[in-house]
DNA sequence: GTAAAAATAGAACGATCGTTCGTTCACTTT
DNA sequence: AAAGTGAACGAACGATCGTTCTATTTTTAC
């Protein structure tokens, strides 16, 4: 028994075949959905990507509906695996919310393979209701929330001001980012990351609590 | 003859029967991209609501590419129409960029019918080369030199610092005008329209000659 | 009023879409 | 060895996709 290496007492908690087949197919499904969006992920092509049959594919989820949401859930763990957890370890306050950012930019616009599904998620489906929908809203609002989180804590710490608004502070950090990810996957310009992180850092100046005075017409 | 109200002598340059059938076209196409992108744009669901055959639809454009590209064409010339020429009346300098800011964020959040093609083509095509694509990025660079020019001009007016970085502060703006889309459109949240208002003006004076200082902190 | 030209309809094409069904194959359990 | 189980396949479904072709109708030009 002990011979055999896939005996279900040697590793009870390992993944079975299925499953396994079924998160190999989850990856290969978001990576074509983030370069096609999710209304453009078929599954065809995905088997086709897969070398199985389609419905070998279409078994493991029972819909196209699940198998998109099952993307959009696979994404959000994957975001809170290289984004969010990593943050978290950066002391509470200022350095959380820059350290939030800079990973953020980065699996934005830099990582090459997958573009940002909750962007283009929400651009493909800011008009259509129903479940996917729904999910989506409900990854990006958590999201948010988080960095809401993040931001008012950066206030009790005294890094910001105490009146600062932190929904408007978040509006400004997110349209950053959305442009950040235009600027540098559509219009492919050179410059966009750094763009976005002083465009960052100008928004904390704001907010900060030692004001850094506009650059030159104060100082002189 | 004059009383023939249709006849070439009284009106040479009207439009011909089929222009302005493909005119009526291209309109509904434009609602319907404005819904389900330019990538969910099919020619079928377009003939159905012209009440039209889809080779009579389809025979105006030649491809369904043409199709798209002319879309485009169409929601530029809107564009300007609504947002450019209008706000070219406003004095040169921060009034203009202004009005331009203002007609901008209404067209891409309030006017509920149409989403802007450029913002949901930026995210369709940022990974999917060809004519399509190209005439997309064509007119959003036509626009957004046309606000770099706008704030060109309020430099020299003296409206903005001399060392303000044009194409920096032109991303900040931007922003703000995919965030309003994002969080009025998928988000539906209401005070998305001030709270762009509210970050554009934190630019402006952030960039302005005349420096508000930030407010509490320097105040007293 | 008539002839040329343009616009539209209709049918059909090959592809692909999501989905369903019955079958086969490789295991594990009895 | 027999029975049972879950995974994957292959074929086919009706629908829709963009596109092509041939008629037919409508509009324009003389």
């Amino acid at each position: 028994m002990s011979a055999n290496p896939r005996s279900l007492r040697d590793v009870p908690r390992q993944m079975q075949k299925g499953q396994q087949t079924r998160a190999a197919i989850l990856e290969a499904a978001l990576g074509l959905a983030s370069h096609m969006g999710l209304e453009g992920l078929s599954i065809g092509a995905l088997a086709d990507a897969m070398h199985m049959s389609k419905s070998g594919v279409f078994a493991h989820f029972g819909s196209r509906e699940e198998l998109q949401i099952s993307v959009i859930r696979e994404y959000h763990a994957k975001f809170e695996e290289e984004v969010f957890f990593p943050a978290l370890r950066e002391p509470r306050g200022l350095p959380r919310l820059r350290a939030f950012f800079e990973r953020w930019i980065k699996r934005v616009s830099v990582e090459l393979d997958s573009g940002c599904i909750y962007i283009s998620g929400a651009v493909e489906f800011d008009d259509r209701p129903g479940p996917v929908r729904d999910a989506l809203v409900e990854m990006v609002r958590s999201w948010h929330l988080a960095l809401e989180r993040a931001i008012r804590m950066a206030i009790d710490e005294g890094h910001l001001r105490e009146d600062t608004d932190a929904q408007q502070m978040l509006f400004e950090i997110h349209g950053h980012i959305l442009a950040v990810h235009h600027d540098a996957r559509f219009l492919k310009l050179p410059g966009a990351l750094d763009r976005a992180r002083a465009g960052f850092e100008r928004v904390v100046g704001y907010y900060a609590t030692t004001p850094r005075p506009t650059p030159r017409a104060v100082r002189r």
